[in-house]
DNA sequence: CGCACGAGAATTTTT
DNA sequence: TTCTCGTGCG
């Protein structure tokens, strides 16, 4: 994000130069944490004379990756392309592809998304007769995901019954991963590990290229990538990461804050820096920030001070339901717009992705442009699914789910009869999909052989094409797609899927020409790998869950739908643990703010279509706000401090040292200040023991 | 085989 | 409220 000044401060030029030891950086929100990423990148290419090739930056996301890969550019042009730079799994990916022989998978393998893999365990489920009442497949995946980031099944240790038959589910997927020679995201990080552990000269060899480490948004990362970050890096090596303890929200998924808290602990000679200076927001904006995760006990402590004095504006609205939280939200939004604030600096924050709905509707209603990060990624849109499924197919002819969704959509009179023969001949026979799927034609006669070589001629005409914008194209026009949709969907649903559509092959294209010869198999890997929150809103107002909104900032932000509950989540309240989680999430959604944050909560609220009554969320009590009018008063009445001392005065503390003053409140000789001490962050003062500067 | 209809579940958050 | 899945009919 841009920063005020090019230059770096004191904390982060140390931070860049410091190469000595593994380093952690405690950077707090909006302290330039990328800008020292980027920076140190630069240095060390620049005056250290590293390769870049031996630079390894790992980020939370792919976008995030994107962003510094082109600041990095700024800073020391096309060098940069050597570096790399991803998240754990696309970096992960990488290596896997290169040592595919090292592992039982077959060349050119393919990776199951999250949906493919829930319909995956579907089926496992019911072939195994399990109630999925009782014990759903949502729950089994959770599981699995959680069992394949540990170290037993890194070490190829078989899983303990957690819940029931969980073993005899967990071997029915492998097995079935396995046919269709596909890996799940979690396999991507446990083979790469694996594979190190087992092959001593492999990990030699990737100890040698990835020479530097760094890495993004630590307190997000769990075990198995804390441990796989250290097999590279050794405990001394040449590691740095970059953190903030108190915006560790993925604790849920695994995240282990004690990453960030125990580095010291798990690699020798460290060297620690704090990034405390904020140049992001106004400082009640931070004031705010700071009193409320103030409320929280698991953390190393820290006040953000403000760089930037102009102060910002903070509200608070109570509203009757969500349909006059987002009138209201809205109307602010207009009357922000007029103010000659862009759309893209205007952001819609929530919890849950259910909540997005109200806010779609009144914004579309004024015609305000908006775009909804996360939710649905492009990628798992239904045409373009179905259209992959073509392709992923064609690249990898294991693929059972990819064969289902190609051979039935749109629908060619194969059914799931003539599939399942198709299965059963293939794993029976040990040959592929595609091949048994031709062997069935051939001993079918009638209809059913007419519309398999219907089906398996459009994968052989795909086969006739290098480029994939290409094969995308026999794929529509073999299978009249267009019309398909025409047929069954809304005039306007259909035009929108069919817009989707020119767009994947758009981005078909743009891959065909920035490779020397199109690998499907990357670009299907791509297509898994990027996320609903990689898209960029562009020049419209975003609306995101606070998780989503993670790295990002905005000049104003509205954080809605703070309720009992909702936020905090209802399931977090009685455990202490969780609801710091939940405050840390607040906190993350306040300092995305530059100069205007607002702050909304509904009477009711409708809950699975039905109304439910709501208290104020217990964070709008925790929290304190500066409101500029009051403060103004104050300042009017009071006689002796109060003229000298204002908002944004430099101060001056015999015990705590330089401060600057963020709101007067009180009369005559009870004059009170809170300040913040660059030394020791925010505290309430009198104000006569203060020297103005 | 494919569609239409009805019952029942679903909301945390994502690489 | 909205989506998904299963069932039964043409």
């Amino acid at each position: 994000m841009p920063q005020t000044a090019d230059r770096l401060n004191k904390e982060q030029r140390a931070a860049v130069e410091y190469t000595g030891s593994p380093l952690l950086v405690i950077a707090g929100a909006g302290t330039g944490k990328t800008k020292v990423i980027v920076h140190k990148i630069a240095y060390l290419i620049d005056n250290i004379g590293v390769n870049p090739d031996n630079i390894l930056s790992v980020t939370f996301t792919n976008k995030a990756a994107w962003e510094m890969k082109s600041r990095l550019k700024n800073l020391v042009g096309e060098r940069a392309d050597g570096v790399w730079m991803g998240t754990f799994h696309s970096i992960c990916l990488r290596i896997l592809r290169r040592e595919t022989h090292k592992t039982v998978l077959k060349r050119g393998f393919g990776v199951i998304d999250q949906d493919d893999r829930l319909s995956a365990l579907r089926t496992v489920v019911k072939e195994l007769n399990i109630d999925s009442k009782k014990y759903s497949p949502k729950q089994y995946m959770w599981l699995i995901s959680s069992f394949k980031n540990t170290m037993e099944y890194v070490e190829g240790e078989e899983p303990e019954e957690f819940i029931y038959r969980f073993p005899e589910v967990f071997k029915a997927y492998q097995q079935y991963l396995s046919f269709a020679n596909l890996v799940d995201f979690d396999d991507m990080l446990a083979l790469v590990i694996r594979i190190f552990q087992e092959n001593d000269e492999v990990l030699t060899f990737y100890k040698n290229i990835f020479r530097y480490i760094m890495v993004d948004e630590y307190q997000d990362t769990n075990y198995i990538q804390f441990f796989f970050l250290k097999l590279l890096s050794g405990e001394y090596g040449n590691i740095c990461v970059v953190g903030d303890d108190d915006q560790s929200i993925y604790g849920w998924r695994g995240a282990e804050i004690r990453n960030i808290l125990d580095f010291e602990k798990h690699f020798f000679d460290v060297k620690i820096i704090k990034l405390t200076e904020n140049y992001r927001s106004s400082p009640n904006i931070l004031f705010t920030a700071n009193t409320l995760i103030a409320n929280n006990n698991y953390r190393k402590g820290k006040n953000l001070s403000p760089v930037i004095d102009k102060m910002g504006n903070i509200m608070v609205k109570e509203c009757h339901d969500e349909q006059d939280e987002s009138i209201f939200v809205i109307n602010e939004i207009e009357r922000m717009l007029d103010q000659g604030i862009p759309f893209s600096e205007i952001a819609i924050l929530y919890r849950t992705n259910a909540q997005s709905r109200a806010f779609e509707v009144e914004l579309n209603k004024r015609g305000i442009p908006y775009k909804v990060i996360g939710g649905i990624s492009f990628y798992s849109r239904r045409e373009i699914k179905d259209l992959l499924a073509y392709l992923k197919l064609s690249d990898n002819p294991y693929d059972i789910d990819s064969l289902k969704r190609s051979a039935k959509n749109p629908p060619k009179g194969i059914g799931n009869v003539i599939i399942q023969r198709i299965i059963d001949y293939a794993t029976g026979n040990g040959t592929d999909l595609i091949s048994a799927a031709k062997e069935i034609a051939s001993v079918s006669k009638g209809k059913t052989a007419a519309n398999l070589k219907f089906y398996t001629d459009i994968l052989d005409d795909m086969q006739q094409y290098e480029n994939i914008a290409d094969k995308i194209k026999v794929i529509l026009n073999g299978s009249s797609y267009g019309n398909y949709l025409k047929q069954f969907e809304e005039q306007n649903d259909a035009n929108k899927r069919i817009n989707n559509i020119d767009e994947l092959i758009n981005a078909a294209a743009i891959f065909d020409e920035s490779y020397e010869e199109s690998d499907l198999s990357e670009f299907l890997s791509t297509t898994t790998l990027t996320t609903s929150t990689d898209e960029s809103a562009g020049d419209s107002v975003s609306l995101m869950t606070l998780h989503s909104a993670k790295g990002l900032e905005f000049d104003s932000v509205f954080l809605t739908g703070l309720e009992e509950g909702l936020f905090p989540l209802f399931r977090s309240m009685d455990n202490e643990w969780e609801l710091e989680e939940e405050r840390r999430l607040c906190y993350v959604g306040i300092t995305r703010a530059k100069s205007n944050l607002v702050f909304t909560y509904t009477n009711t609220r409708m809950v699975y279509g039905k109304r439910q009554f709501c208290r104020p969320s217990m964070f709008l009590d925790e929290l304190e706000i500066n409101d500029n009018d009051e403060q103004e008063a104050d300042i009017s009445s009071t006689e002796s401090y109060e003229k000298k001392l204002k908002a944004n005065t430099r101060v001056f503390h015999s015990k705590y040292g330089e401060g600057i003053v963020l709101n007067v409140k009180g009369v005559g000789d009870k004059v009170k200040a809170d300040v913040f001490f660059q030394s020791s962050g925010l505290k309430k003062m009198l104000a006569e023991s203060l020297e103005i500067f």
